[in-house]
DNA sequence: GTCTATAGTGGGATAGAC
DNA sequence: GTCTATCCCACTATAGAC
């Protein structure tokens, strides 16, 4: 059974489902920052959304998978304010802050789901590990965000490091999200003091690389780069 | 009710509890390398113990309690470790590398046992965060391994630096141990490849600052450090 | 396809008697 | 220190209403 459901122009067919997940999501949302993520009980959301359990666990698997999808949304978001982020500017140092800062902004006062998302996340065999099941994806895809982010930008580098670029600058980004978990300052203003002062002197080690001298450290390191990310 | 036991020539006292707590510990500890952390109950270990599960509750406020002790032991282990490497040489590469050579083979076989750690250590509220709880303590002894480490080694480099490094090795360190918690490759050959290369490359640098001209690069960087680590 | 109602399992954790 | 009994909750199962 489908309803037909037109929104402002735009003619869009969402299922019934589609409606009360929804539904279903943003109630969980609302308790999950309330409560907190391991206080709050899937009768409390059954309940909350005048819902059986049963109906609930129709539409989400278990309660890890609502925070899965809002991992998905954050992403949308994100990739959405990256786009504005390279429309403008191109330089690369004031992009690479632009793309961070938009993801960081994406978890603003979600940090308890963050910290639950991270603590599946550095588990290798679940579904949330960037490399291996679902999450694999938005990795890949954030990757390429980078990539492109990298290649319409006015970064000039060695040709051979740029390559590995998008992977490295995708684990910079990471890191600083785990800083931003472990942050306890207010709002986290230590983690984006830090970012602001990292960041330019990362792009500023990057340019040097066109320099020909730095061969003699950039040899090395591309082996290097080559065992942590692949051959190019 | 105290129980005194000669063990060969020193004498030690061990209350009952300490006895049966340490048999629980080795009884959970080979069923969670058996049959995985998740997998095994707390009842199958109470009663592979031959023991109530309120008897074992007793001893263990929670199942993460025994695998806490694990991690108290592994670092009494590698700090041992630690003490040979530094008997050996006074050359930071090979000190480097021993130390966290060392401490990878704390982990050695318990891999599993290290991801259900690393997944409560991203949580700042878990009390084996490295930052908050009952870990804090082993971070501070393990930065202060690295001190030692540095000092009574044949590195020379530019004095500012050298206060920070201490937590920056730490730093290292457990990224790589994050980075061998996600090697899938066989027995971690990936990990150690990729910390055999690197070591030597970031020991390289570090020298490099020895170089008066480093200044520009050095000046930020150790604004930067101040905010990452504290001032000195 | 969506949901109710209800019953049940398994397992982490606790209370309180002994 | 150890026990028994119990609680709570994530999750499953199922039968059937609409």
């Amino acid at each position: 059974m489908w309803y037909k459901h037109y929104m402002n122009e735009t003619k869009t067919t969402v299922s019934k489902s589609q409606v009360t997940s929804r539904r279903l999501y943003e109630i969980s949302m609302a308790h999950f920052l309330e409560k907190g993520f391991d206080q709050t009980t899937m009768r409390d959301l059954a309940a909350a959304a005048e819902l059986s359990l049963g109906a609930f666990y129709y539409h989400f698997p278990n309660k890890e998978a609502v925070i899965q999808r809002f991992y998905q949304q954050s992403f949308d978001s994100f990739k959405y304010a990256c786009d504005s982020v390279f429309a403008e500017t191109e330089n690369i140092e004031k992009r690479l802050l632009g793309v961070i800062e938009a993801r960081l902004k994406t978890f603003e006062g979600s940090r308890e789901i963050l910290i639950v998302l991270s603590r599946s996340a550095v588990d290798p065999r679940s579904p949330l590990s960037p490399f291996g099941g679902d999450q694999k994806e938005i990795r890949e895809k954030t990757v390429s965000i980078m990539r492109e982010m990298i290649e319409s930008s006015d970064l000039k580098c060695e040709k051979g490091l740029r390559t590995y670029l998008p992977e490295l600058f995708w684990m910079y980004m990471m890191g600083m999200i785990l800083f931003w978990v472990f942050d306890e300052s207010n709002n986290q203003k230590k983690t984006r003091d830090f970012i602001q002062q990292l960041t330019p002197q990362i792009v500023r080690l990057i340019r040097y690389t066109r320099i020909p001298l730095s061969g003699t450290v950039l040899g090395p390191l591309k082996k290097t780069l080559e065992m942590l990310i692949g051959p190019r």
